[in-house]
RNA sequence: GCGGAAGUAGCUCAGUCGGUAGAGCAUCAGCUUCCCAAGCUGAGGGUCGCGGGUUCGAAUCCCGUUUUCCGCUCCA
């Protein structure tokens, strides 16, 4: 029946109700990138996510969790939390400083791969790519070979022939023979990060700064993308402390005492999430990639030989968790790395069908053991597993799952996302958060502030706040308190009639269906119960 | 980082030739209605992103800067 029709219902033998609005998605017919700026405008309207210092004109690529956002991200990390540390015994948790030694960094190979050569020039106090400039410059000859061609083509007209011309043609071969030459030469100097060689080179070719146009350079260095900051007062070069680029390090300089004080066996694991820091050069597209940020990163620990069937089994599991949020799976591939990183013998990204497409959303690399090595080599200390199963003593290999938090909140905010036209033509917009997942689970609203109404919401609000994040609210009509609540995701409203005043019933309204039921009041929380679980 | 575009109320935007800042929605208070956003009355809210310059006078013109968006570039 209609909700319309609803007063004429009220009575002892009232059971259900079911509303009839139609609902039509219509979202397919925008373009991709007005979704995402509708979901950024809608994170931002809704108290989700906000710009880092707003008021100070904001910081770029740095994001503020607002009220809801956080209650969101919160239950995505309990969601993790929970799936990795509590169901699995030989998985046990960490939360390591966001400081670490700064040899970590050495070991771990950040501080050579981070770098990027940079130069400044020192009249317009610029910083360019020490690549960058040289690239300018091949692009220069390149323009004078383009020129040459142009040239003839014209005089030469119908008959021109420019491949002839490129292969004969004195002036055109020789600065093909410059462009190789300044090509192999840089090449080779990036490959042996001879900086020295890089700066010879831009003065060699006389290079000037677009800017001031002088020839006025610094020496080529290597700008680190670890943000780093000084620990102690002196301020001096050994006091020199980065904020970690990555969680996982937190878990290999663990690792022993983990081991020894666990009394683990292998293959064990140890999970972490926690905020990690990179200097992005371009840092955009919302909270995709930002230059604070948040990991939820396991090692899994394995006897060598062993790593492709757990690489295998976690690649498995952690898609299995993906899916068990309810998110349609066509949302979601894998995607193998054909470059691997200099830690890795085996890497696949878990990608998400992002507004921008499909971006990487989790990392499941097979790291060998390449850090636990890397820090028993720098430390000079033993970090070996004994295993008593083959009598064998050796440096564990690593599997691990890296998932970027604040991804996967872009992730189920993308999916949730829906605009609907009901009958009538009136339009919703409704975030159909996974309800495990959703900021509230239940809004209590009273269907008017008199006549007692709002104490006997109060009573229930009281009965459930304690295991559900509840809302109250009374303000406004009750159409516009349901929208309100379909626009941040809360599965369920409560509403309180005059009929509850009498029968302590209420009519629970489903958020995806708008479906209402008249229930007993002690029932509420059994229905929330049911929806909230995840069923894996 | 480079190039382009933009920034006016919480949101979407108007603002003519340089002459004291506007609308709709939203918010708040009161009334009314009471199960799917739309009633009435009233109120609050802006250093026109920020800084400088030109001018008697700048939201408007110029320069710088910052933020966002688009493209390129980068992404262990």
């Amino acid at each position: 029946m209609c909700v319309t029709s609803l007063r004429g219902r009220i009575g002892p033998n009232f059971q259900s109700s079911t509303s009839n609005i139609q609902l039509i998605p219509y979202f397919c017919i925008m373009a991709n990138e007005d979704i995402f700026k509708k979901i950024i405008a809608h994170a931002k309207e809704y108290g989700f996510v906000f710009q880092s210092s707003e008021i100070y004109d904001g910081m770029a690529a740095v994001y503020d969790y607002g009220q809801y956002g956080v209650e969101l991200k919160n239950n995505i990390k309990d969601y993790w939390w929970k799936s990795m540390v509590q169901y699995h015994e030989n998985i046990v948790g960490l939360d390591a400083a966001i400081f670490m030694h700064p040899k970590v960094w050495k070991a771990s190979g950040h501080v050579d791969a981070f770098n990027d050569p940079m130069i400044d020039n020192k009249d317009s106090k610029k910083r360019y790519r020490a690549d960058e400039l040289i690239e300018d410059h091949l692009a220069k000859i390149q323009g004078k070979i383009d020129k040459e061609v142009t040239k003839a083509a014209k005089r030469f007209g119908e008959a021109f022939d420019e491949k002839q011309f490129l292969e004969t043609n004195p002036r055109v071969l020789k600065y093909t023979a410059q462009i190789e030459d300044i090509k192999k030469r840089m090449v080779s100097s990036l490959e042996k990060e001879d900086l020295t060689a890089l700066k010879d080179l831009i003065v060699e070719l006389e290079i000037f700064c677009p800017i001031s146009g002088s020839k006025n350079w610094t020496d080529v260095r290597q700008f680190n993308l670890m943000f780093a900051t000084q620990m102690g007062s002196l301020g001096d070069e050994n006091s020199k402390v980065y904020l970690r680029p990555e969680t996982a390090q937190g878990i290999f300089v663990n690792y022993l005492n983990i081991q020894k004080t666990g009394r683990m066996k292998l293959p064990f694991g140890i999970a972490q999430i926690g905020k990690a820091f990179r200097n992005e050069i371009v840092a955009r597209q919302f909270i995709f990639r930002m230059r604070e940020f948040e990991q939820m990163e396991m090692q899994f620990f394995v006897r060598p030989g062993t790593e492709k069937e757990w690489f295998e089994y976690w690649k498995d599991q952690r898609m299995q968790w993906h899916l068990a949020t309810g998110i349609p799976e066509a949302n979601y591939r894998f995607h193998e790395h054909d470059k691997l990183a200099h830690y890795a013998n085996a890497a696949f990204d878990i990608e998400f069908n992002f507004p921008m497409g499909f971006k990487e959303l989790e990392g499941i690399h097979s790291r060998t053991d390449f850090d636990l090595g890397a820090h028993q080599e720098f430390t000079g200390k033993k970090i070996q597993y004994f295993d008593p199963e083959t009598n064998e003593s050796y440096v564990p290999y690593v599997v691990e799952t890296s998932i970027g938090l604040d991804r996967t909140f872009l992730a189920v905010m993308t999916a949730a996302y829906t605009e609907e036209k009901l009958e009538g033509g009136s339009e919703r917009t409704v975030m159909k958060i996974p309800p495990f997942l959703a900021p509230i689970k239940a809004a209590i609203l009273p269907l008017t502030k008199k006549d007692g109404l709002p104490e006997k919401a109060r009573e229930i609000i009281d009965s459930l706040k304690y295991d559900y994040m509840c809302f109250y609210e009374e303000k406004d009509t009750i159409g516009k308190r349901y929208r309100r609540q379909d626009a941040i995701g809360t599965p369920y409203c409560i509403t309180i009639d005059h009929q509850t005043l009498e029968d302590d019933t209420v009519t629970i309204r489903e958020r995806d269906s708008m479906k209402q039921d008249r229930i007993p009041i002690e029932k509420i929380s059994g229905i929330i119960a049911e929806k909230i679980l995840v069923k894996r």
